[in-house]
DNA sequence: TCAAAAGTGTTCACCGTACACCCATGG
DNA sequence: CCATGGGTGTACGGTGAACACTTTTGA
């Protein structure tokens, strides 16, 4: 009944939208086109399916072909297929949000490929669908901001309180009060104080903290639930 | 720097995870597959996507061809592509789910497809990468009902209390409080108690109720949010 | 009259939220 | 000594969970 040389193939892509934190403003990854069509306008990063990878991989190696970056959490957002999407031909594209710590890997980040990181709210506008793909992915991470200790991937290994408060903050889109965000955090028991100070800050100086993912595992094999 | 010419293009299929409720059990709809490979072993239903349709028109209408249904609720799952997924050729493959009432429509389905319903539990072995799927789905449908009214997909449009319990039991694999589910039910104000009783389930008759979308809709717009 | 399912409220513990003051330090 | 950001604790109300008995009616 089905016959597999009855179907027309189609093009497969990947694109990525790369969420970044530079400890102010959520701010997301994009490049100028440097083909056609739409050559010129900014775009997430993308590119297409291999027939020797799978989409995770596809993914990960378009961000790495265009960031130099390795070890990023990435994840897949769905699947995009309208018909005209693509005015060149028909693509059918899987997108992918990525979370990336700025401050760290700003060396890293390629700047040959007209790369540029654009806050959040202020962002151009983008070819394609990919506008519609940018709001889901932000549903989506503020989703799993609350579910899941994700926001440390955007953070540097040692961050301060008022660092990730400032981060959920930007995701969610709300300001947090000081003290319940404090509680919470320590409530879920999870993060190391490091003895180290940040003196840049202020006057007296604020402890970093560390992400404790041995720990986290561990309780997460134990039944504890992530929940902000 | 990128062609699109460069690049080969793949297979797209979609395949359906079905769910049904009979007012027992939560229960997934399976086909004995009639074509090569792994022909006469289970299967989700599927289809290739087609040039002139997108991948939600292409599950509907996969959908509909297998079990003469409209107007079903369906929403993307995720996407599948592990390069040897299907041993005859590279296929990526684009899962949605969707949620039906048997009940109203035990007519409809076609059985001349070899389609069965299956206790979600009681499935039997399913064919490439089908039953990760189907436990992706389950999980995704367990967050859904607890915050979307998609529950009263499943179910027909006149239910008694206890159905509608039985039913969140089987979604959720718990079994739940009486007294609290009702409570819960009542206190998001979105049903309609009618006068109407069923006499089968007892001597004394439970009230039917529906689910009134109009105010559901309405009170979203208004800022409500569903949350059992 | 009895069996079987329907229907109905209250109490309590915990969690989320609101809220304000002192501390340490460098200039 | 003062200005700036860092750090800390409590009280209250609301929500979720536990829990048992009465009602109806057909056989």
């Amino acid at each position: 009944m089905d016959n597999y040389n009855d179907h027309k193939k189609i093009l497969l892509a990947v694109d990525c939208i790369i969420f970044g934190f530079d400890n102010q403003n959520l701010k997301i990854l994009l490049i100028k086109r440097n083909f056609e069509p739409e050559k010129g306008r900014w775009s997430l990063m993308g590119g297409f399916l291999h027939t020797d990878e799978n989409l995770d991989d596809a993914a990960i190696r378009v961000l790495n072909q265009l960031t130099g970056l390795h070890n990023i959490y990435m994840e897949q957002l769905r699947t995009y297929s309208a018909i005209d999407r693509d005015p060149v031909e028909r693509t059918v594209s899987v997108a992918y949000y990525a979370l990336i710590n700025i401050t760290e890997h700003t060396a890293e980040i390629n700047e040959n490929y007209s790369a540029k990181w654009f806050n959040i709210d202020e962002a151009p506008d983008l070819i394609f669908d990919h506008k519609l793909m940018v709001a889901n992915a932000m549903l989506r991470l503020r989703r799993r901001a609350l579910s899941k200790p994700i926001g440390f991937e955007l953070l540097p290994k040692k961050f301060t309180m008022k660092q990730l408060q400032t981060l959920y903050e930007a995701i969610l889109g709300e300001t947090l009060d000081k003290r319940n965000f404090i509680n919470k955090i320590n409530a879920l028991d999870i993060l190391l104080k490091t003895e180290e100070k940040d003196m840049n800050s202020s006057r007296k100086g604020s402890y970093f903290y560390t992400f404790d993912e041995e720990k986290y595992k561990f309780k997460v094999s134990d039944g504890f639930t992530f929940r902000l």
